[in-house]
DNA sequence: ATTATTTAACCGAACGTTCGGTAAAATAAT
DNA sequence: ATTATTTTACCGAACGTTCGGTTAAATAAT
């Protein structure tokens, strides 16, 4: 097997980061090709389903990453308050302090309601279930906590948002610390 | 001269919607062809900037609809407090009780700096300005006071991507009540 | 020699844009 | 009041470009 040009992993970096950067139908083959160093016959090589797979695979990957590197601390030991002071910290990770947008909002507009729409929809609520089990072990009630956690992931995006426009990346270093107060009720 | 087949209002208020769903690259003639029933000519001839001069028209008047409407509350009469429930219940009303997308996070994709991206800059910016300027009043201190109105509009924008992506409406609901909270600092 | 991978060349369709022309209202001249 | 002219609004057709996607040859590791 001759050797790869690009590998996988790396492939799937910048594929990631130009669906988060101009969106699904901003994110043209052209770019793409430009971001990876390969050219669009390759692509179709690597990912035969075209562009809607390459996307596919890109949310797959990010909600792996999700699950394995920030949510996995809330189903780790110690209290509530710093499992979830774990997960902002990966968190300040996964979205380069701020700097990188998120894939479930570059990917979620336009009305067709497509696949990967779907995906997206999926993925933020499995999301959100997951910081709502959370404030329910620490003694939310379930309705409650379910809202705590829709804030939380809401103020996130928020503040993704104000730094995606401002530029200023304050906000989502805020939001982050105050992630516990949010997601367990502590106002 | 004849008389146009759609009017100026209509036509921006059907061009608006395109863009808040599509955002700028997803917005094709065709589907603005289609959304406005005016051909692609007949649009060069409403807008002979093209769509990039469609996009700075829907943006400034936004941006004039936001100053007049949803603002204008806020240098009134009343308290602080009351004022910002004035704003809350008009931003209700502009976001069409979360069920639209807001332009300045629709527009904001991409990342060649052109001037779309600094018309929505500069709106947000206003924006966090008038809101800072509201909280400056009630005390709050000046650098606080910017963090707090940063906040609030970062929570309605998160809000938004909550209801875009789950089609849940109750965050977007929430958030407008806890305005005043954000803004004047109560936690 | 076989197989996996990349590339150049190419496809029809859609992109944003422009052009020539038609219909109707407004204006000017009679 | 009637006619001729101009202006405004719209559309069908085409522009060159780029879109997402395909084919077949070249390349390189096994």
């Amino acid at each position: 097997m001759p050797i790869t040009k690009v590998n996988d992993d790396e492939l799937l970096d910048r594929l990631t980061a130009v669906f988060r950067m101009y969106g699904y139908e901003g994110a043209s083959l052209s770019r793409i090709s430009e971001a990876t160093g390969l050219q669009r016959a390759s692509l179709y090589h690597r990912f035969p389903g075209g562009k809607e797979e390459m996307a596919k695979v890109v949310l797959e990957r990010a909600g792996k990453w999700l699950s394995d590197r920030v949510l996995a601390p809330l189903s780790g030991p110690g209290k509530p308050e710093e499992r979830i002071r774990k997960m902002a910290k990966e968190l300040h990770i996964f979205y380069g302090g701020g700097k990188n947008c998120c894939l479930l909002d570059s990917l979620s507009f336009g009305v067709e309601d497509n696949e990967i729409k779907s995906h997206v929809r999926g993925g933020m609520g499995a999301w959100v279930e997951c910081l709502a089990k959370v404030a329910r072990e620490a003694g939310v009630p379930a309705k409650k906590a379910r809202q705590q956690a829709q804030d939380a992931i809401g103020r996130i995006q928020g503040s993704l948002v104000i730094a995606r426009v401002l530029k200023d990346y304050g906000a989502f270093e805020r939001t982050l610390l105050e992630l516990p107060d949010v997601i367990l009720g502590r106002k």
